[in-house]
DNA sequence: AATGAATGAGAGTTCATTCAT
DNA sequence: AATGAATGAACTCTCATTCAT
C-alpha cells in the first residue's frame, strides 16, 4: 500500500537472459489477459504460462497492475514507431492529403489487428485510470503532433486551427479503429471502412474553416445534462 | 429452475415499494461502480449505500453482473428514448442537415455529461461482453436506423448507401462523446467540440459519393496485421 | 438457541383446514428432501411447492429440522402400524415361523418401497442425531418387542434369549432392506432377496443356541481398534 | 483445464513436507466432520484445526466435497487391505468356516470402532451420492469376491450361488457392524454381538439350499408398494 | 391465519503477494 | 536469481428465520 512508485517495473534488464525472462512474461501476460480478461487473468497463471516460477514474476514486477502498464507502454511504444515512420516516410514524398489519410488509418488499422484482444483489455478493461491513461495521452499527444506538422506542411490544407484539427484526426482514427476492430462497423470490410474514414476526414480538412481559430474555451454555448 | 437466463433480474416489479426498493440498488450501484469501479465495487457496498440487506440486494437480483447489465439497459433505453425524441422533432421541422447533426451531437454530450463514471464502468471496465454488448448493439442499431431514415429525407443529400453512411455517423459520434466525456480531447470546450463534430460529419455527408454504392465486403485492399 | 423444545411442531392441529395445510407441508418437504438432499432442500422451496407463503410454514413447524422430525415420525408410526398388523394376523393363524419371516421381510421391502428418497434422507442424510435417532429407536423397540412376543410363541423354536434374537432379527431386516431398496444388492430381484434373508433368519432362529442365555455384557473378547 | 474430476484431490504429493501437510488436513478433517457433521464442519474450522491457512487447504483439496471423498477413499483403502490380509492369513491356514467368518467379522467391528464418528460422516450424512458411492460399491465388490473365493474353496460349504451368498454375506455385515458400532445393538457386548452375527452367518451358508442357483431376477414374487 | 419482503450471519472459495529455502 | 508452499483478507452469494402488514 505504500509503494513510492508502484508501477514501474522492479528492473527492466537490458540484457542477456533477465531481459529475455521479462518478455516472456510480458508475452505470457499479452495472452493470458487476451484470453481471459485483465481481472480473471491471475498472476499465477501468467507466471505458469511464461514458464516461471510466481516468485521469479515478481521479482520482475511489483505487482499484477505494473505488468498491464508494461504491457501498454510496450504496445504503444510499438505503435507510435510504426505510425511515426509510416508518416515520415509520407512527408518525404510530399503525398497529397488523401494519400497521407489512408496510409495513416491503414497503420492504425494493420497494428490493431494485430493484437486485438490485448487492445481490448488495456482499452475497454483496465480499471486502472492513472498509469495507463497517462501512457495514452502521451501516445495520442505524439502523434496528434506529427500529425499537425504534416497539416500545416499541406499545401491543398489552409487551416486556422492545425492543432485542434489533428487532435480531432487523431481521436477520430483511434476511436473508429478500435470499435472497428474489436466488434466491426456495420460489417465493412477493412479496404470500405478505410476509405470511408478517409473520406470523412479529408472532407473536414479541406472544408475551409470559414472563421477564425475558435478559443478553446468557447463564448457559446454550454451544455447541460438532462433533468433527470 | 435451471438458469437460464442468470442476468435478467429476479423480480422487476412494476410498482409500489418494491420498484423503489428496485431502483435504489441500481441508484447505489450506478454510484459504487462509478466511484471504485466494477470490480472494486462491492455487492455488499452496493447494499449498504441502498440502505438494503444484501440479502435484499439477491432478491432482486441473481448477482452482480446482472446489475451492471440492468444498470446499462437503463441508461441505453433513457439514451434512446432522448435521442429519438430529439430526431423524430427534427424531423417535423424538417431543418436542415446541419441543425440536425447539432442537436444529435448536442443531445449524446448531455446525456453523457449525466453519469460520466457510469458511462466509464459500462463501456470502458466491463468483463462481461455477452449480454452488455448485446445491449450496446442493439441501441447503436435503433439509432443508426433513426438516423438512416432522416438521411434519406434530407433533400440536400444524396448518398448512394445512407445505411453505412448512418452506422458510420452513429459511431463516429458516439466514440468521440465518449471520449470528449470522459478525457477531454484537446481540451475543447462543450461548444466547439460540437460545431467541429458537427462540420466533419456534415462535409462527410455532403461531399457527394463518386461511385456507385460500395459492396460491404470489398474487392480491393485487405490489410494484414504487421508481423511481430 | 434458547427453545425449549424446538423439534416439536408448533401445532398439530388435529382437524380441518389447518390439519390439511400441515399435510401439504409435510408432503411437500417429502418430495424436497426426496428430491434434493436434506441440506439443498430449502425451506423456501418447500413452502412454495406447499402453495404456502413462507411465513404460514414457520407457522406450523418452529424450523427447519422440525419438519423431518415430523416427517420421520409420520413414516415410522405407518410403518410400524403396517408391520404390526401383519404380524397380528399372522400371530392369529399360527403360521409357521417361515412364512411369518416372508412376510416380515416382504412388508418392510413393501413399506419402504413406497418412499425410498424418503428414506435415504431419514436414515442417510441426517445431521440431527438426537431427536430422530430417537423415534427410530423407539419404533425399532415396538417392533423388536413384537417379534419377540412371535418368537416365544413360536413351537418351533426354543430360544433361550429370544430378546436378543428379536433384536438381531429386527436389525437385520432393516438394515438389509434399506441397502437393497437404496442401492439394490447383487442385482437381486424382489423375491430372491426376500427369500435369501428369510433363510438367513431362519437358519439362525431354528439353530438351537447350545449354551445358556449369554450375559449382555460378555466376559470373553473385547475387540480393540487397530493400532493405526 | 476445465473441471472435469473436480474432487479428486489437487495434489498428492508423495513425499516430503507437502504430504504431511495433506496429512494433517485430512486429520483434522476427520476429527471436525465427527464432532460437528458434514455440513457444520467449516472449511475454515478445518484449516484452524490442521495449523494450515484456509488457503492452504485450497491449494491441497479444489473443494469441500473432494476432502470427504479424500477421507473415504483412504477410509475404504485401509480396511480393504485390513479385512484382505486377515482373509488370507485364513486362506493359508485353511480355518473351518465359523473361525473364518469370527475373523472377518471382528476385524469389521475392530476397523469401525477406531473412527465411528467418521464412519457416521461417511456412510450417514452424505450429501454426495456419486462419487462417495463409487468408492463405497467398489470396496463392496472387492470384499464380496474375496469372500467368494474362500466360500468356494470351503470343503464344508457345496453352495450353489456363491457369488450372492458372498454378497450377501458382505452386506449384512457390513450393515450390522455400522449399526452396532455406531449406536449398539440392544446394549451387545463385542464378543457377543460377533458370536451371534458369526452364528447367523454360518447357519445361513451351511444349509445348503434345496433348488437349483437361483436366477437373479425372480421369475416369483414381485413387491408392490403399498397404496397410500 | 396468512403473507412475503427483508434480514444478516456466515458459508465456500479465490488470488495477489510474501518469504524461507 | 529462482522457487513455490503458504498466507489470509476479502469476495460473492445462500437461506433459515422474522415481523410489519
Amino acid at each position: 500500500m505504500s509503494r513510492k512508485d508502484p508501477l514501474s517495473p522492479r528492473k527492466q534488464p537490458r540484457q542477456g537472459r533477465s531481459r529475455q525472462t521479462w518478455n516472456e512474461i510480458l508475452e505470457a501476460a499479452a495472452r493470458v489477459f487476451g484470453e481471459r480478461g485483465y481481472a480473471a487473468g491471475t498472476t499465477n497463471h501468467i507466471a505458469r504460462v511464461a514458464g516461471v516460477s510466481i516468485g521469479s514474476l515478481y521479482e520482475y514486477f511489483p505487482n499484477k497492475d505494473a505488468i498491464l502498464v508494461a504491457l501498454a507502454e510496450r504496445h504503444l511504444e510499438r505503435m507510435t514507431l510504426e505510425v511515426e515512420r509510416l508518416l515520415a516516410e509520407a512527408q518525404d514524398r510530399a503525398e497529397p492529403i488523401g494519400a497521407l489519410l489512408h496510409r495513416f488509418v491503414t497503420a492504425m488499422v494493420s497494428v490493431h489487428r494485430g493484437e486485438p484482444d490485448l487492445l481490448r483489455v488495456l482499452f475497454s478493461e483496465a480499471p486502472h485510470p492513472s498509469e495507463l491513461h497517462a501512457c495514452v495521452l502521451r501516445m495520442e499527444e505524439t502523434l496528434a503532433h506529427s500529425v499537425e506538422v504534416l497539416l500545416r506542411q499541406s499545401p491543398e490544407l489552409a487551416l486556422r486551427d492545425p492543432d485542434t484539427a489533428a487532435h480531432l484526426v487523431v481521436q477520430t482514427v483511434e476511436a473508429l479503429t478500435h470499435r472497428f476492430v474489436q466488434h466491426g462497423i456495420h460489417e465493412l470490410e477493412d479496404g470500405v471502412f478505410v476509405e470511408e474514414v478517409v473520406r470523412m476526414l479529408e472532407s473536414y480538412l479541406r472544408r475551409g474553416d470559414p472563421s477564425a481559430p475558435r478559443p478553446r474555451r468557447a463564448t457559446t454555448t454550454t451544455i447541460e445534462p438532462p433533468i433527470t
